[in-house]
RNA sequence: GGCGGGGUGGCAGAGUGGUCAUGCAGCGGCCUGCAAAGCCGUGUACGCCGGUUCGAUUCCGACUCCCGCCUCCA
């Protein structure tokens, strides 16, 4: 039985989906104006995690990650390029696409662009309007009125008098209440606009999730995830919009990962602290950069540094070492067996990573111990699941050849190793081991011969 | 200031009221020409102070330090 923590109720809840057997899930995507670092690598692969759980456990399961690609920050990034907007975002979109493939991460079912849903939001915004919800303020821009919505703080744990206590709220004359959040901004000279019947204009951010979801999802679905950045305001506002439009509950579950550091900080544009996935993936294989985030809870803050990564791909080495002899696929699971019941009890208490990749380590013990081919196809099972472990091992260990290496060269020189072993001439086959090591190479006598890898 | 989440062995990172997390690194052994890999073994870990309990790292309270949100951010 799959618990999931919810953040609006801060406890570990059991999963019980709206529609028996189907699930719902939106997840708050990028904003398409730079490449994607590792905090946005962290949201994707999480909720990678989290969608094949779902399928696993036999929930045909709708996952939706937005893509923002009308906001301040892209019309500010085109204009400072001088590039055109549509170009700007289409060139961030394909640059988030490979780092999500190189990830391990499958597509959304459906990955909605806000610029394709402004008749959603601007029929939301309406329907808020009507309601006494929402309103045109004198400078055109539209607002959400947040003391018209009781409910509004439920999610993060706030009341509108301690908000408004919170030293740092702007205010903003146009408002009727600082807290009021903006759905519609009119347009300005040369910025992208659509019809409203409040003007030309733009959505505000927090609306498109609104729309989005509803129209892929419904009024009222199961699972809503992202950043724990966006908890505050971002899904507050969703919930006074979705729930304030529709009057009845909107999401059950909400979940939110925790933030990647970098020196205990968080990662973050705005602290210019962050590495963007392919910069880290000039260094590090990016199934090791999956394997680093899937090992911490996805709650859990994960601490960004290069020995962090490097023990990572330690570890996933021993995994890959101990398929590397027998040759198997990955197939379905026998939930029955002792490990895969305790990998299964692990993921099923809200996505308990860490252990069930514990599991995955006690059953490469098992493979190296045996060379049991079942318990080899369960550790490549299991790790299909988690998204791992799913290459040929020798092309994870081999990995990228340092420069001026060639697999060919590398079997000359144990070639050469080996007949200087057969002559008894020590030094000479320890000094082609070495100058291999040297080069990041390391060779392993096995009964089959030597084999290598990459250090 | 308000609200929330944390402090676990050298590092990373789960978890639990009373035998094991797990990985990396270390140490000893087996194996090896020597290594590497693997296997076996190994380390007075649970921020501080009280309380509850036969027994607390795990429950309760105080203290302290760290992080996040309250403004765009995954």
């Amino acid at each position: 039985m799959l618990k999931i923590y919810n953040s609006l109720t801060r406890a570990k809840e059991t999963f019980t989906p709206i529609l028996v057997g189907k699930v719902g899930m939106y997840v708050c995507g990028m904003t398409v104006y730079d490449y994607c670092h590792l905090g946005h690598a962290r949201v994707m692969v999480v909720f990678d995690v989290v969608k094949r759980w779902l399928v696993a456990g036999g929930f045909v399961t709708t996952y939706v990650r937005n893509i923002t690609d009308i906001d301040d920050k892209i019309i500010k990034r085109a204009a400072d390029n001088n590039e055109p907007i549509d170009k700007l975002t289409v060139r961030f979109i394909e640059a988030m696409n490979q780092d999500a493939a190189a990830l391990g991460v499958q597509k959304p079912d459906i990955e909605p662009r806000a610029t394709a849903n402004v008749p959603q939001m601007v029929a939301l915004i309406a329907a808020l309007i009507d309601k006494g919800l929402a309103y045109q303020a004198q400078n055109g821009d539209v607002y959400y009125s947040v003391h018209g919505f009781p409910g509004y703080g439920k999610l993060s744990g706030k009341t509108l008098d301690e908000l408004r206590a919170g030293e740092r709220v702007e205010v903003d004359v146009d408002k009727r209440d600082p807290l009021d959040f903006v759905l519609w901004k009119s347009a300005k000279p040369g910025e992208p606009a659509w019809d409203s019947p409040w003007g030309k204009g733009r959505p505000g951010w927090h609306i498109e999730c609104s729309a989005m979801s509803e129209r892929y999802l419904g009024e009222h679905f199961d699972i809503h995830g992202g950043g724990q950045d966006l908890q505050f305001p971002h899904h507050e506002n969703e919930i006074a919009q979705s729930e304030g439009a529709h009057g009845h509950a909107f999401v059950n579950y909400w979940m939110h990962n925790g933030f990647v550091r970098v020196d205990n900080e968080k990662m973050s544009k705005s602290l210019g602290n962050f590495f963007t996935v392919r910069e880290i993936l000039t260094k590090y294989d990016a199934e090791v950069v999956r394997f680093f985030i899937v090992r911490a809870h996805y709650r859990s803050p994960l601490n960004y540094s290069d020995q962090h990564l490097d023990d990572a791909r330690q570890a996933l080495t021993r995994l890959y070492t101990a398929l590397k002899t027998l040759t198997v696929q990955a197939g379905n699971v026998d939930w029955n067996d002792p490990q895969a019941a305790r990998f299964r009890t692990a993921m099923n208490d809200d996505f308990n990573t860490p252990e069930a990749i514990a599991v995955l380590f006690d059953l490469a013990n098992e493979v190296n111990r045996t060379q049991s081919s079942t318990a080899a196809a369960l550790l490549k099972s299991l790790g299909s699941v988690l998204g791992l472990l799913q290459r040929n091992p020798e092309e994870f260990l081999h990995g990228n050849l340092p420069a001026g290496w060639t697999v060919a060269r590398i079997e000359e020189m144990i070639a050469a190793r080996a007949a200087a072993k057969k002559a008894r001439n020590y030094a000479e086959s320890d000094r082609i081991r070495d100058e291999l090591l040297a080069a990041g190479i390391v060779l392993e006598d096995g009964p089959a011969g030597t084999t290598w890898r990459r250090k």
